[in-house]
Parts: C-alpha cells; structure tokens; sequence
DNA sequence: TCGCTTTTTATCTTAAACGAACATATGGAC
DNA sequence: GTCCATATGTTCGTTTAAGATAAAAAGCGA
C-alpha cells in the first residue's frame, strides 16, 4: 500500500472513530509502527490529527479553544503574517475566511477594523469575530469537522454562492514550489475554488513550513493570487514568477 | 482508555453534573484514583475545572458554561427539562436545536447519546455539541446574531430546507394562555416553523417563566407540538386543551 | 482540641510507546 | 550500468503513562 492510500484510510478511520492507534494501525494496514508514527506525524504536522501517547486523536479545535496551546505551532510567524493581512483589508470591506489556523490568525489580527462583513465557513473564525461587535459575521452552513472547525459540504457551497465579496482571505495546507496550493479535503477545495471566484481579489496567508508539506488536491495556483503574505519564500525562482504572474509577495 | 478521551469524558460530566468525584471517576472510567487525580489535575492547570477536597466542580466565577446572566435565570428548571427533553430522544435520531438557552441545555443533557445527527442554527449548540465526538453536527448558514448566538436570514431557511429530521426541539420566548408560541424576531418565527413542518415530531422545551413573557410574533400553537416539557403549567385549561390536542405534557 | 478516616502528594516501578539513527529496498534520472 | 531521492523496516536508548506504596494533609465528628 502506497503512502498516499494509507494516509487517507488513517484520516478516514479517524473522522470514524475519533482516535486511531499506532499499533492497530500497523496491524490493520500492515506496515511497520515506526511507518505509521511517520504517517501520524506527518497528518499532524498538517493539523489533521493531534498526537496522543499510543496514537492519535482528532483535534480539539473547535471543542475547546485555548485549551493546551498546541495551536501554538509557529504561532509567532502566523501571528506576523495575520497582522499583514489585516493591514491589506481596509474598513468597512467584505471578506471571506476559510478553514485554517492562519485565516483564524487573521480573524484575531481584525479585531480593530470597522463595519466589516465576513463570511466564513470556519467555526473558529465565527466565535472570534463575534468579539468584534461592528463586524457582521455570516456563518456559511455545512457539516462540523471537528479537526478544524470547518464547515464542509454542499450547504457550504451553496452559502457562497450567494455573496461576492471584495477579498477572500485563504489559506493551504501546503504549497509545492511550482506554486500551486494544495489540500487534503477535496470538498474544502471545492469551496475554497468557489471563493476565489467570487472574491475580487485573493489574499493567500501560509508560513512557510507549508512549503515543506505535502497534499493531494490542488486547490488553486499563485497566479490566481492577487497577495500572497507569508514569512519566506524558499525559492528564489518562485518569486520571480510571483512577479510574472502579478502576484504581489509580502514578507513579514 | 487514552488520557484524551478521559480528559474529555471528564470534562463533559463536568459540564453536565457540576461536579465530579475523583473515586467515582475512578471507577466509571476503569482506571486508578491515581490516574484520576493527575487528570484532574492537568483539567485544573488548564483552567477548566476547580479542585475540591474529593473531585473537582466547574469554575466559580467565570461563566465557563454560560455567557449572559439570562442563562443563569431559572438554571436548575432549565436543567431538569433539558435532561427529561433528552430521554425523549433515542439514540441514531436525527434532530434540529433552535435558538434559545434552553435548548442549548438539551445539547448539553444530550453528551452522551450516541450517534445522533444535529441540525442547528444556533452557534452555542454548535459548540457544545462539538465536545460529543460521537455526534454529527450541522450547522444552518446565517448572519450571527450576538445577543444569543443565533444564526438567522434566508440562508438558514435554505440550509433548514434541505433536511428531514426525526425531532425538532424548539424553545419559544412566550407562551400565552390560549397555547401560543411567542417569538421576538420573525426571521427566527420563519426558521421555526419550517423545522417544525420538517420534523416527524416536535418537542417544545420552555420552563414556565414564558408564561408570564410576552412576544409579539406566533410561532405555532402547542396544538402541533407532539411532546411538551416543562416544570409548571399554571393553568388547568391550557392542560386539558393538551390532552384534547394529544400534546404530551412532561412536568419536571 | 484530639483522633480517625479519606484524600492527596511524592516517589518508585513496569511495560508500552517514542524518536533517532542506521540499514535496506524501490524506482527513476542520467 | 551508477547515482540519488524516497519509502520502509530494524535496532536501541529514552520517555511516557499509569498503577502501587507510603508519608503528609485535609476533613470531620466527638
């Protein structure tokens, strides 16, 4: 069995059952433990699973916020990055934020702005901003996933596509250094295309850890970009063709 | 058991119960008093719970568990029909919660049923329900409205349309004497009539200070309310035009 | 207050799980 | 063919979870 297949039967099991143990892992899917710590170790990275001692369990994302700080992973630089981002949106403008740990980064780095209205499909994203009492926030519907606090799901899709909004603030799950964006959910991808669609411009936030991971669906490519905030770019090539493509790189 | 899913176990029937004891946890879960005691001392660390001499109860002060004071209003009836509305419910149901802190306590009372599917447009229900892995959480689209977490407009209505569920439960804001229910914003008015023309069967939670509470738009009457549960109704004629109607009152 | 019981803390122990390093395929690119 | 990157298995020292035991502390009734 191929790395890709197993890694999407551990998420699968998983969403299944709440946990996944190394050792039964190994078992069922016939591999060695030290492949499976691998495996969880990776979806973890990605912030798909959260480690426990014999094995892995879903995240506690939207369950309990600021329970452990294991969010925490890089916070300085998403922090850093999410100010940026919130410099490019003005007051009173319209946005989109999806799912991931950077949009809801963002989400706190808008608590000062005025009279915006935010739709989103991440439940995270919703009760921050709920915080910010000149701020309408619009809650696209869908089916909790748990790990995230993504909404996920044709009623997702069918929200969005009643607004068009002036900037849609996104993020990936990882970055290949062709630059296209990548995604593990084919669904969040789906909705995350349709944002890029209806937004006037796009504003994609990653640090630049995501340039080290890897994902299977491609959501869009930089040149579809209009902003692209991060804290490095390991390649000197792909700037340039941020630049051929129009796609402005902010460096924080 | 993994510490994870203790630590949450814990937390759950802390949420439900107010307190938990450390031997009794001890034996519920299958584990040692030892084991017990670094739980909750790491829940504790966190913030989450409070030691006492014997277990451990929800934090005093800071309302963990409720955000206004109109949650803390008639709290122990809320409770008590919360708790009777959930054994009305089977587990495997599918059911929608509306706004309202009472059925947020039924989303509390439900922690431990298994393997329900939930509708809602109410952003608390959400994230309570969030902490019940077993449990498939979906949430209506909306504007967020922040005096009680509700996710109102057109965009709800939508999502709503789409799902036939087995249970509605639905709280009202006043009931009148004629056996009306009351509600303040008709966009909620139509949210609640159309679940209630797309349950199977509808349970209607409201303690009996909503009889002494005007509001200005109907919702329905409790003639098309299957299960009626409350703590007190003050007037024999409105129980006998139950009985007449087959609305089954539950008095706790 | 004293003394008894229960609970808590501290420390030790065992078995399981972990990560790092190394070894071994496997499969292109040249 | 060689070289290189990647994926997987193996070994080994280290870490962690959780039960057990004994001493300290807290609660409680007389």
């Amino acid at each position: 069995m191929d790395t890709e297949t197993r890694l999407s039967r551990i998420r699968a099991l998983a969403q299944a059952e709440g946990k996944v143990m190394a050792t039964a892992l190994a078992h069922d899917l016939d591999v060695a433990v030290q492949t499976i710590r691998r495996d969880l170790r990776q979806l973890c990275a990605a912030g798909l699973l959260e480690r426990i001692h014999g094995g892995a369990v879903l995240p506690s994302g939207v369950s309990n916020i600021g329970y452990g700080d294991r969010r925490a992973l890089n916070r300085d630089s998403k922090i850093r990055i999410a100010r940026r981002a919130a410099q490019l949106i003005p007051d009173n403008a319209s946005l989109f934020l999806n799912i991931g740990t950077t949009t809801e980064a963002v989400a706190h780095a808008l608590h000062a702005h005025r009279n915006l209205m935010v739709v989103t499909n991440n439940l995270n994203v919703a009760n921050i901003l709920a915080s910010n009492p000149s701020c309408e926030v619009v809650v696209a519907g869908g089916s909790l996933r748990r790990s995230d606090g993504g909404l996920v799901g044709d009623l997702a899709a069918l929200a969005i596509d009643r607004f068009k909004v002036d900037f849609a603030v996104i993020g990936a799950s990882a970055i290949d250094l062709s630059g296209d964006l990548l995604d593990f959910d084919p669904e969040e991808v789906r909705v995350s295309q349709q944002v890029i669609k209806a937004a006037r411009a796009t504003i994609l936030v990653a640090d630049s850890t995501k340039f080290t991971r890897k994902a299977p669906v491609k959501i869009a490519s930089l040149a579809q970009v209009d902003h692209f905030v991060t804290d490095r770019v390991p390649s000197e090539a792909l700037i340039n063709r941020c630049a051929d493509w129009g796609t402005k790189v902010a460096l924080v």
